[in-house]
DNA sequence: CGAAAATTTGACATGACTCAACTGGAGTGG
DNA sequence: CCACTCCAGTTGAGTCATGTCAAATTTTCG
């Protein structure tokens, strides 16, 4: 678990095992069952979640009540509120593991104490977060302004296996179809 | 100029004036003529560009050849495509200035260079990508899952000054709708 | 095995797009 | 300062993609 959480630091920058050793020292190793939540609407989101291995959902109720998926968490991804987390106010968001879920937790204020001792975290989030800016810019790019057709395929062709994992319904939910209509797209294939 | 940008980084970080002096000494200024391109599809985004006044807007160009505008810029904000330019890949996006536009422009190797000496630089573009991020977060929530007579309420009343600005057919465009539906959903207010 | 959940099917409704034509202002040049 | 052009915005007719709702079918899992 320390050790996939090295790899991935070092995937960005040059961490020695001294500063591995403190930061993992700030954070608390967690197994989560499925379909437990990690995250409410509601409650404020005060702890960054690494994902060591598993599944999460993001999602938010839309004003008609229904489940829309935002993202899934896979390992090696950071499931968070961001909005919530930085802002301090009350999450819209439920975060949800959908697979038995190993993470690792740092609170707000271990992170703020992590940076001070180890400075170069900062950059480290700096480059993670880039990247995750990227990757959601990449997501509207691709899917919204596609049509529903070509939007199923792209996801299907980009995460064959993953889509194995996943209810064909969330997958619905996810790309903003209803799952009557992606039903129909799959037979027509 | 420079003290505008001092106050905008104070906002997130405490900055001294010689850390702004080596800041500043990194950056260039530039005014850019109304419709002029700081960025064409096809080109590597080498430079961030940081608003001091005027306004860009960022878009692509669909399957259709049809323009898709994905987001406004106006003072204070930052205008690059970030996967062009951390990734040195070549852009899909153009930017363009709508007004004369004000920009401190920085490169990246400047940049790079920025960090080794300003440690601290790293916290802060830190924040601002966080910011960013939960602001196009906000941006997929709010209007990408509202149908588009909700979505183009929503933008009149956040941004009503600054629907003043851009014409019709670009607030369409940004909100994902033909001109023409537009128009009709204006008429039945 | 049985109940609950997920998927499929079909009839129908509608939001949003396309295309073409029209209107009205805002330049621009003679 | 008029005539002309050009571009943004509007209108309307027709169409299509996608949604809604209700029911039937299949799959999953305790």
């Amino acid at each position: 678990m320390k050790a996939q959480l090295h790899a991935y630091i070092e995937r960005y920058i040059p961490f020695s095992q001294e500063d591995l050793d403190t930061f993992y020292s700030f954070m608390t190793p967690e197994i989560v069952p499925k379909k437990e939540f990690i995250l409410k609407a509601g409650d404020i989101c005060k702890i960054k979640f690494f994902i060591i291995n598993g599944l999460t959902r993001t999602f938010k109720i839309d004003s008609k009540g229904n489940e829309r998926i935002i993202h899934f968490g896979i390992e090696n991804w950071w499931a968070t509120d961001l909005e919530s987390f930085v802002l301090e106010k009350p999450s819209r968001l439920y975060i949800q593991a959908l697979e038995e879920t190993t993470l690792l937790t740092i609170s707000k204020s271990n992170l703020e104490k992590a940076f001070q001792v180890i400075p170069k975290l900062e950059r480290f989030f700096r480059i993670v977060t880039e990247k995750t800016l990227i990757a959601v810019e990449r997501k509207n790019e691709h899917y919204i302004k596609m049509n529903s057709k070509e939007r199923y395929y792209v996801f299907v062709q980009e995460l064959k296996d993953f889509s194995q994992r996943v209810p064909q319904y969330m997958i619905a939910s996810y790309l903003d179809i209803t799952p009557e209509y992606l039903s129909e797209l799959r037979k027509n294939k």
